[in-house]
RNA sequence: GCCCGGAUAGCUCAGUUGGUAGAGCAGCGGAUUGAAAAUCCGCGUGUCGGCAGUUCAAAUCUGUCUCCGGGCA
């Protein structure tokens, strides 16, 4: 187990998060591990702007690209792979991401909750197309109130989620979060990268533009002839599915790429409302 | 030159029989406990192209001018 204080480096795309961590890494040593929840799939490269090969080669990299687009991979899976790279690992950990909701799990926790079977899930999803938003809200709420008052009723995500671990386990979530256990990480540097709204937007549309030269369009045809579920997160990578639509012939690569980037820019967005509300402790570096 | 369409929020457009305007997208703010690069919530005053007229009242009717499409010459 690493004794060394870890380091975790948050920030939206295009932030120049990677390249950052390679380089604390190389000064003060360390393994980076991947805290970003797209560039945990193998087969996106190019379009996740994960670092190249040559750059993973040149100090451990751990998280990156390890786990199959057919699997729908979560938080909780993250969280148990950094475990077991924790026991082990005796060099400094540098984590890098922009997945607001795996460095939480990581610096707050997050309880071990039985995975909900397959087919129970299908179930949850049958009656979410079946009764609407609305009415799968009405059954959470008359089944577990506790639970129901604690999320956000119009998100569908979170509904289903909250009757899954009901239907699987026959507690309800807030239970559930009510026992959720310390956190891996407490005690650790933590480095914030805040770049200007504008001058990120313009970085996120000339990367994309890079990410085609670099191959991300062919990594797609190759995902899109996997033929796995278009509702699998690996499948929805930004850009990845207008890259799908000009490759079934529905769009331009012009507009694919133009909605490619403007999907970016929001997602930007996103992760820097979270950062600005949710890590309101971090030192803002760069 | 003549005829027909357009001209309304940054963009694309709605605006019933005249009562000073609203959607989507963008933008901005926010949420975020196993799909999180996901999902969801909130925020809409803009010379309704200009000018003149009819009317108690015009984005809505009339005239005229400008610009953009298309057609005829």
């Amino acid at each position: 187990m690493s004794s060394k204080r870890p380091l975790l480096i948050a920030g939206p795309t295009a932030s120049g998060k990677s390249a950052l961590a390679l380089k604390a890494a190389k000064a003060a040593g360390g393994i980076i591990i991947n805290a970003d929840a797209s560039q945990i799939y193998a087969g996106w490269r190019a379009l996740t702007a994960r670092p190249s090969a040559a750059e993973e080669a040149e100090v451990p990299h751990r998280l990156y690209g390890h786990v199959d687009p057919s699997v729908r991979f979560s938080v909780g899976d993250w969280l148990r792979d950094v475990a077991a790279l924790m026991e082990k690992a005796t060099e400094r950990l540098i984590f890098v991401g922009g997945t607001g909701l795996y460095f939480k799990a990581l610096t707050e926790g997050l309880v071990e909750i039985p995975p909900a079977p397959a087919e129970l899930r299908a179930d949850v999803a049958a009656r979410l197309a079946d009764l609407g938003r609305e009415g799968l809200a009405a059954e959470l709420s008359a089944r577990d109130p506790a639970t129901a008052a604690q999320i956000d009723l119009h998100n569908h995500m979170r509904v289903a989620r909250a009757l899954e671990v009901l239907d699987a386990t026959g507690r309800g979530l807030a239970d559930w979060h009510a026992d959720t256990p310390p956190p891996l990480i407490r005690d650790a540097e933590r480095w914030l990268i805040a770049p200007d709204r504008g001058a990120l937007y313009q970085r996120c549309d000339a990367r994309f533009d890079q990410m085609i030269a670099d191959g991300a369009l062919e990594e797609a045809r190759a995902m899109l002839a996997r033929g796995l579920d278009p509702m699998l997160p690996a499948m929805k990578a930004v850009g990845a599915p207008e890259f799908f639509a000009h490759l079934r012939g529905e769009i331009t690569l012009e507009a694919a790429a133009e909605q490619a980037k403007q999907a970016t820019r929001n997602y930007a967005k996103r992760q820097m409302t979270w950062m600005r509300n949710q890590m309101k402790d971090w030192t803002q570096v760069g």
